[in-house]
DNA sequence: CTCAATTTGTTCGTATGTATG
DNA sequence: ACATACATACGAACAAATTGA
């Protein structure tokens, strides 16, 4: 067995899917850039090692997904209109969370069994006496992109219960000037979507999410908000600045004002 | 067409990898606990509403995996030994970047073909006269997790070539006293495995990765440390401290130094 | 011990999808 | 476009193991 087809076989996924994946990559990349003639069919099998009509079907879904169009005769293209990605940029840190978000307008999801309250891990906090149950899709264009459910402090809730319900729960949070928060942490991993998540985001069941677990603790060591958010993977782009030296001169923003200097070779 | 019916035409994966991945997220997310026995093959028929041959294709392909075991007569049952997922910490900071790295032993890989030099978009600096181009897998216990694709240029590089053949570039870069670095910083998008990284990495092709590039610019604005790190993604986490009031009493940390209040209701 | 209920395991026939040359 | 082989998916029926009454 070929090298290329053991690798196939890491997966079980029909091989024109696989191959339309690494082809859909290389343009979404601008590896292979738009209204630009891309190899011919006999050059695809060779480099794939897979039989002619497989390579077709890959190039019919591409085709399908308006990334690639045929001529015959002249050969396959990448399609003009770059359908190029837009990114919705994940923060990480609080001000530039709360900044894009604020007027987004989330669709409030019916919970038929809203769970009791949130499972807070240790340094989550402790609870709050009571929560309410929030669940809502997140669009952006018409085009949903996460799916939020939230467990929210009842108290603060009921301060101001028609703007958590029109807007996202952390700018309205944001705006209160008590309680104050203390803390706000998130952490992320990559899941796969359920059902019910890939209904609602409209994508394909088990094809990749981002699954955030926010949560929001106040002076009390309250966790007063919890959320786990659900975000199509294809859509978020996250921004790390690790590191920026308080500058000599320039602009001066954000720093941990620490060296980064770890040890002698 | 049902609606369950309609979520899963949404992608062309077969039938029964599309269950087994929602059974198996329910497994790593812990909803089905270690040694719990799992719904009956005709209940997960009536859910997931497929034929029984298509569950037990699933759990067939789950019990390969070492997740499930089932006994005739008496149901399917969760794996006793939890194959805990092993999470690797990415850093959103300096610090902690640096430090969980920095006893991790690359692989380095042969390339034949070294692009010239890094392509670097607005804002990531100048690029310095030379580069050298290093390419490396990285371990944990022997499983691979990253590809490392590296610009580093070539002055720094030769001051202690072997070190950073043996240990990752960030650490020994950050021991050096000269240049002082400016600025370091990353973003990440969610990916495909192409063939060759599916190899390197020992996962599927087109299996969801984390594509980082990072980015370390010196004093003088050049690009010391152009990198494109590819994770797997199911064996990263990511943890973000939004905002950590500087606290009356308790451990002070890093600090944007900043209340998070934005507006008035 | 036997019986019935429960649950996984196996088989058949048919239709469609995937992959090769 | 064709012939071939194998995988996927359905529904239904039957066999085999386990459990508890």
């Amino acid at each position: 067995m070929s090298k290329l087809a053991r690798v196939y076989n890491r997966s079980r996924v029909p091989l024109y899917l696989q191959v339309a994946s690494v082809m859909r990559q290389r343009i979404e990349v601008g590896h292979w850039r738009s209204g630009q003639r891309i190899s011919t069919l006999e050059e695809l099998e060779r480099e794939f090692e897979v039989a002619r009509v497989t390579v077709r079907q890959a190039v019919e879904l591409l085709a399908e997904e308006g990334l690639l169009y045929c001529q015959q005769g002249r050969g396959t293209f990448v399609a003009d209109e770059a359908p190029k990605r837009r990114w919705l940029n994940l923060a990480t840190d609080w001000a530039s969370l709360i900044e894009p978000i604020k007027d987004h307008i989330p669709k409030i999801i019916a919970v038929q069994n809203p769970p009791a309250g949130p499972v807070l891990g240790t340094g989550e906090g402790k609870a709050a006496h009571d929560y309410v149950y929030l669940r809502s899709v997140q669009f952006r264009d018409a085009e949903p992109f996460s799916i939020v459910s939230l467990h929210l402090a009842r108290d603060l809730f009921d301060r101001a219960p028609a703007e958590f319900r029109k807007h996202p729960a952390l700018p309205v949070l944001a705006s209160f000037e008590r309680p104050r928060i203390k803390r706000a942490h998130q952490t992320l991993v990559i899941g796969g979507a359920d059902p019910e998540t890939a209904d609602h985001l409209k994508m394909g069941v088990g094809a990749p999410t981002a699954e955030c677990r926010c949560i929001v603790v106040d002076e009390h060591d309250r966790a007063i908000y919890v959320g786990n958010i659900t975000y199509r993977s294809d859509c978020i782009k996250l921004h790390m600045e690790l590191f920026r030296r308080p500058s000599l001169r320039g602009s001066v923003r954000e720093d941990a004002g620490r060296r980064p200097r770890a040890r002698t070779a």
